[in-house]
DNA sequence: ATCTCAATTAAACACTTGTTTAGTTTTAAA
DNA sequence: TTTAAAACTAAACAAGTGTTTAATTGAGAT
């Protein structure tokens, strides 16, 4: 692994952790092994490497659901299951990474960031939107309300990621449980969200 | 209104909107047009002023949700309803203040904050739970997972609000387009949230 | 009028911040 | 082996950080 890419993994975990600004470059060069000049030379400036590691992380994101579209020998329901699936998957396995993001999201500063941030997180978002309308459009769903009904997907496993403290507490869990190494929660999610979604598209 | 509260006011409004560690002690005590001694002569510290801004605003989320608990007029169904339209309109009206709590759950650092703004959180959430449960216990509601289903009802009232860019982008709306001052918004997110419970909850 | 104590101030404190400089080492091509 | 560019370093920089100090003001009680 090169410096750079070393540089950009220090600052995932700490951005992550910490927050923009409560990492100090020196923290992330220390925890790189790097001098602390390396960060401006090789970045240069502390807001540049944030942009970087949203560029470099957010290759991570981009999901292999343009193909799920147009696949014809799934129903517009068994589409939905996978997607679910795999946003369940991509959201545990990366989860720091999505608070980073968030966090970002809703503060006021770095207005083109979080415009980048958003366009990242809109391209899952719009595969979805396109099963549920095209599955409307067939009938076999029920005329919903498409944008919230993403809202509805991606909403609950976030709010259910948004913090180990909280997500132990609503599930009633002791303190060393850790919910985003459990397989068993991912699993649970997964049936709620599905059985979920089920009653609210399918018709009767 | 005095300075101690005046200070916290500029608090609330800076932490929110730049962060915990983004809003300096000096940008608080010029809002509130106070000199930057007062800050620590009245709280202390930047941080135990952070848990008096946390205090001073927790008391404005506690609902009251414990009589809706034994009210025998409403059916289980008609209580959840009111709980989204109330859930609703505290998070659009302190949207900023739940980002800040949401923000700092998501870092590691500060544990005991985070404790006590998960205790404040979950006490909405434990009257919800209750009501579901005695829906279930009484036949009137399917035997659903319910602290997922808690999770799905915040959770999506959270996610929409997460950010104005990403409303606006998920919503498709133009860069004018206010979503946290917006009544049709709350309306639409009414009418989607009770439908997809409606579905999620009772029996057919 | 004197005393007392809380409220308030400007200034300084010690420290951390992101960034730059000027110099050195390493690398690799000519 | 010489040369030139890239990689890297320790040190310094200016600005900002949270906090404390010591002095001053103001109001109410004695």
């Amino acid at each position: 692994m090169n410096k750079k890419e070393t540089i950009i993994g220090s600052a995932i975990k700490l951005f992550s952790t910490k927050g923009f600004e409560g990492t100090s470059v020196r923290d992330i060069a220390s925890d790189a092994g790097v001098n602390v000049a390396m960060i401006n030379y090789y970045f240069g400036s502390k807001e540049k490497l944030f942009e970087s590691v949203v560029e470099y992380r957010a290759s991570f994101l981009k999901g292999v659901l343009a193909e799920l579209i147009n696949n014809k020998d799934l129903t517009p329901i068994e589409k939905i299951d996978i997607i679910i699936d795999q946003t369940i998957e991509r959201k545990f396995s990366n989860s720091q990474f999505h608070h980073l993001l968030h966090r970002e999201l809703s503060l006021t500063r770095r207005p083109q960031l979080k415009n980048a941030i958003s366009d990242i997180l809109l391209k899952n978002m719009n595969s979805i939107k396109t099963i549920i309308k095209n599955g409307i459009n067939d009938g076999v769903f029920k005329p919903v309300d498409v944008e919230l009904t993403l809202t509805t997907v991606l909403g609950t496993i976030h709010y259910l990621l948004a913090s180990e403290t909280m997500c132990r507490k609503i599930l009633g869990k002791k303190e060393g449980f850790s919910p985003f190494q459990n397989e068993q929660l991912k699993k649970r999610l997964g049936e709620h969200t599905k059985q979920l979604i089920r009653s609210h598209l399918l018709k009767k």
